[in-house]
DNA sequence: CCACTGACGAGTG
DNA sequence: GCACTCGCCAGTG
């Protein structure tokens, strides 16, 4: 892979700890390719369900839940995944970030 | 090779 | 806080 490839996105959401969520630049960010925040997203899709990556704790910079193609199907499934490791979410649908965001180096 | 698409971000008014 | 615009790049037909 010369250019970063998935696995690199997929290496630093994998490391995202429980209970903590991070957006798809920041994770563009730590994989290397500040600015590429949509390679981000790209990358999950294509994951689809089949890869032990925990996509759900991936929200955008809003701390809300992308849509799919699906809809909003799977937002409920991805709310419900962060609900369980203690995130919890405003009146919005979006999760605080200043308190939930992982920070790397913390 | 060209055009369109897609889990986005940051800047501006 | 919201709406609009531009930028960035890989995958697919």
């Amino acid at each position: 892979m010369t250019t970063v490839s998935y696995q690199e996105i997929y290496s630093v959401v994998s490391c995202i700890p429980r209970g903590r969520v991070a957006t798809y630049g920041q994770i563009a960010r730590l994989a290397g390719i500040p600015g590429h925040a949509r390679q981000v997203g790209y990358a999950l899709s294509n994951l689809g369900d089949q890869v032990p990556i925990p996509w759900h704790r991936v929200v955008n910079a809003r701390g809300m839940i992308s849509s799919r193609a699906d809809g909003c199907s799977m937002a409920v499934v991805q709310r419900l995944l962060l609900e369980d490791e203690g995130v919890t979410f405003d009146e919005h649908g979006r999760i605080p970030l200043s308190r939930f965001q992982w920070l790397p180096e913390s």
